[in-house]
RNA sequence: GUGGGUAUCGUCAAGUGGUUAAGACACAGGAUUGUGGCUCCUGUAUACGUGGGUUCGACUCCCACUACCCACC
């Protein structure tokens, strides 16, 4: 066992009126100020983008996947590699997934015991098993700042039995990964909150994990298919259930809407595929909604994309140009729109953590979310 | 000029005597939350080359014309 933590968490201020908080964490390859949103690498890129670009954009954590990563190239070569901020060309920080989100999202013929999740891979139908125990030897392999508990995210809708059922066996997996996991002062690992949708079981999820006195918590089994009120239901109770004192990670989520309602109560990490995931598909965030680059009313538009973005791509490209890239199907396409999505996230969480300083979060979340939701074009 | 072939939505392409003429692409709109990039869902079209004929009924059979393709001269 190491002597200090990886990290480090200091709360520089915190809003009168709800639960946000300004912070500011403190990792080997780096400070990052919080709240934060963190882009999504899972095969250790951030699809279309090169990482200088996201430093440009303001990006300063970023995820990335331990299931995509073991099945290719496999842990050892990222290893061999050294590591793999020096694999991907990113020295900042970075967070690596567990890999037990995508047993149950991307792979076949799963089968879950107590020892861990056997399936067959969506690659080339390889048969895997992976354990908190593999997990952990993995990401210590790719050796990312901060690393996440193997956990089982529960299907929505699902029955109050088999969300404890699932929810008890990640609080059981959470210590044999806090076992294996070693090299405590070079990476962090994060506990993941369960529980579904059921009350008692996200106290009793957040109890157990919280016992074990880990570095960071993040809550998962979120945005997995609930109305996004009774997501925030659950959020709710998150900052009385979780210490004031860590980080807390809500894992995939990032619309603006949710960006802003888990701040309020209390979150500082997010992350989420929409922004790069969208822009493949030529959707586009802007400060008056979501548009989508596809649509014909573009075809003359040689403004930006969102007058009021600092952007790269709204400072040198029109609309209509932007148009003609995504229907001719070339990848300058896919870069432009990450770039235009990720800053649009990166920038909101900029807004969100000068408001709290200053003071005047819920006037800046209600008029960034009025205008996003309600102005339109 | 002679012989042969082909003409069905913007494009490609089924249908070959019998109700509202497939489908794909394109086009149009939507979806997307711990990422299989080029995916998924929905929608639109005054499409049977032109003019005659046969038939109860023609995209389908016959004749002529027009256009294009191939071969020959």
């Amino acid at each position: 066992m190491g002597g200090k933590d990886a990290i480090k968490f200091e709360l520089l201020a915190t809003d009168r009126n709800t639960k946000a908080r300004r912070g500011r964490l403190t990792t080997p390859h780096g400070e990052i100020d919080t709240p934060v949103f963190m882009p999504v690498g899972t095969a250790a890129t951030v699809k279309a983008v090169k990482p200088e670009d996201l430093r440009a954009l303001g990006a300063r954590i970023l995820l990335s996947n331990t299931y995509h990563l073991f099945l290719r190239p496999g842990h050892e070569i990222v290893r061999e590699a050294g590591g793999l901020h020096a694999f991907m060309n990113w020295d900042g920080p970075i967070l690596t997934d567990s890999g037990g989100f995508q047993v149950f999202s991307l792979a076949a013929m799963r089968r879950i015991s107590e020892e861990g999740a056997e399936f067959r891979s969506h690659i080339d139908g390889s048969k895997h098993m992976l354990t908190p125990e593999k997990s952990i030897e993995v990401q210590n392999a790719l050796g990312a700042d901060i690393i996440m508990a193997f956990d089982e995210c529960a299907d929505y809708p699902i029955d109050h039995r088999r969300a404890e059922e699932a929810s008890e066996r990640t609080s059981r997996w959470l210590e044999r990964c806090k076992a294996a996991h070693e090299d405590t002062d070079r990476q962090a690992l994060f506990g993941i909150m369960q529980g579904g949708m059921y009350k008692d079981l996200r106290r009793r999820s957040a109890e157990r994990i919280v016992a074990m006195d880990l570095p960071g918590y993040a809550i998962g089994g979120l945005s997995v298919g609930e109305p996004k009120a009774l997501m925030y239901e659950i959020l709710d109770d998150c900052d009385d259930l979780l210490p004031r004192e860590k980080p807390r990670y809500l894992m995939g989520v990032g619309s603006p809407d949710a960006l802003f309602e888990g701040v309020a109560r209390g979150v500082d990490m997010f992350d989420c595929v929409l922004p790069t995931r969208e822009a493949r598909h030529g959707a586009a965030m802007t400060s008056r909604g979501g548009l989508n680059i596809k649509n014909a009313r573009f075809e003359r538009d040689f403004g930006p994309l969102d007058p009021e973005c600092d952007c790269y791509t709204c400072t040198h490209y029109s609309r209509a140009y932007l148009r003609h890239l995504f229907k001719s199907g070339e990848m300058l396409s896919a870069t432009l729109l990450s770039l235009h999505n990720l800053r649009f996230l990166v920038r909101a969480a900029e807004g969100i953590r000068r408001s709290i300083e200053s003071g005047e979060f819920v006037a800046y979340k209600e008029a960034f979310l009025r205008k996003y939701y309600f102005d339109g074009e």
